[in-house]
DNA sequence: GCTGCTTAGTAACAAATGTTACACTTCTTA
DNA sequence: TAAGAAGTGTAACATTTGTTACTAAGCAGC
């Protein structure tokens, strides 16, 4: 776990933030769909994500569902950090997109660590500033793109965050995700592939253009 | 200053910080429709709302614009926060709603104080939430309801904000916030009109249920 | 192989939203 | 008071998105 935490925060903490990280910090695996925080959940910590990759979801009363936007390695959960600090609810779903590790850090040292250090506050700070920009994209994307769009941003987006050119996913799964029908998923990707900018195979879509 | 200061911030922030804060901050008068963030603009400070509402819209590349959501009195903007701090370019521009009242507080003092007094970091983390919040709910408007509902939304809203229950505006600045043509809101109008929701008249409509 | 399930393709239609065009009213001001 | 500007109402039509229904392909397990 050191090994990982100094790989990704050596930069961004200091030594003795990194040594009391290291204390009361507990390590967890995340298999791939496992589910980190679910709606309405009271988080005791928070948590920083030394690898792999994690979907933040919002969902409405009526169970209709959209995706906010994505976590890698470095992140933290902004929201999460809101309900364990207040103790209030959390308003999103995280689900792991793949296998991931992620530190808990438990909610008592938060608000000490804010005096003690400036990286602290810092990362904080920054957190919640790219989570703030994050959610203007995905309400730009929103307002002022059509779906087709916004359909072939997500491809990209998602690609990134995978490391792969090619995705294993089907036209159900994205449909949630945007927040559509399956069939009208699939007509706008047999569009994009008669575009030439993508390949598609069952479970799987091939982006051949960035 | 220091009578709205009290009135507002006594509760949330203690003696000393309110002392320090009459002393290093700069209290402006906004007249209605004056311009306070642009877009790309680099905060040299943040401003703290004592009265009145501020807008906040978000514009894309092409100019189209949308609403975000509204400051009130006791409220921070967020997005400035997040610009003096990293000295980064603002995301969105802030406009007055109605006659307001502020106070900048300097980029200087705002990380000294976070060391200082856990009122002030309380209520930066807080505002950062109700932001963050705000924000999900806008995305909730865009992602799962229709037109008509988001209207009346709006209308509701703003009644809310702006404590009347008739809004002087035109059919031609709800669209502009709504991001679509002011045709389809006439028509919505209408038959919210129709449903006796609302009455129409010209440049003010009056809201008859909540 | 056959059977059943999941995934994908597509047509036909419905509903929501956007666009263009024009008429009419109210307000402003020359 | 006449002329123009701003705001509103509405029809007709275009485009985008959503829905229903059905077909067929790919895959898993027997």
């Amino acid at each position: 776990m050191r090994e990982k935490l100094d790989n990704y925060f050596s930069f961004v903490f200091e030594k003795e933030l990194l040594d009391e990280i290291e204390q009361v910090g507990t390590y967890k695996k995340l298999r791939e769909n496992e589910l980190l925080v679910d709606l309405g959940d009271k988080m005791k910590g928070v948590p920083l994500l030394l690898d792999g990759a994690i979907k933040i979801v919002r969902e409405d009363k009526k169970g209709e569902e959209i995706l906010l936007y994505f976590l890698e390695r470095g992140d933290t959960c902004a929201s999460s950090f809101a309900s364990a600090i207040t103790n209030g609810k959390c308003g999103i779903r995280a689900i792991a997109e793949k296998d991931s590790e992620i530190i808990f850090l438990p909610t008592e040292k938060l608000d000490d660590w804010l005096v003690k250090y400036k990286t602290w506050r810092n990362f904080v700070i920054d957190s919640y500033n790219v989570r703030l920009n994050e959610m203007m994209e995905t309400i730009d994307t929103l307002a002022f793109m059509r779906m087709d769009e916004r359909l072939y941003k997500y491809l990209t987006d998602k690609a990134q965050i995978m490391r792969e050119t090619s995705l294993n996913t089907t036209h159900q799964e994205i449909a949630y995700d945007l927040h559509t029908s399956r069939v009208v998923i699939s007509r706008l990707l047999k569009q994009l592939e008669n575009e030439g900018k993508i390949t598609l195979h069952r479970n799987k879509i091939e982006i051949l253009e960035f």
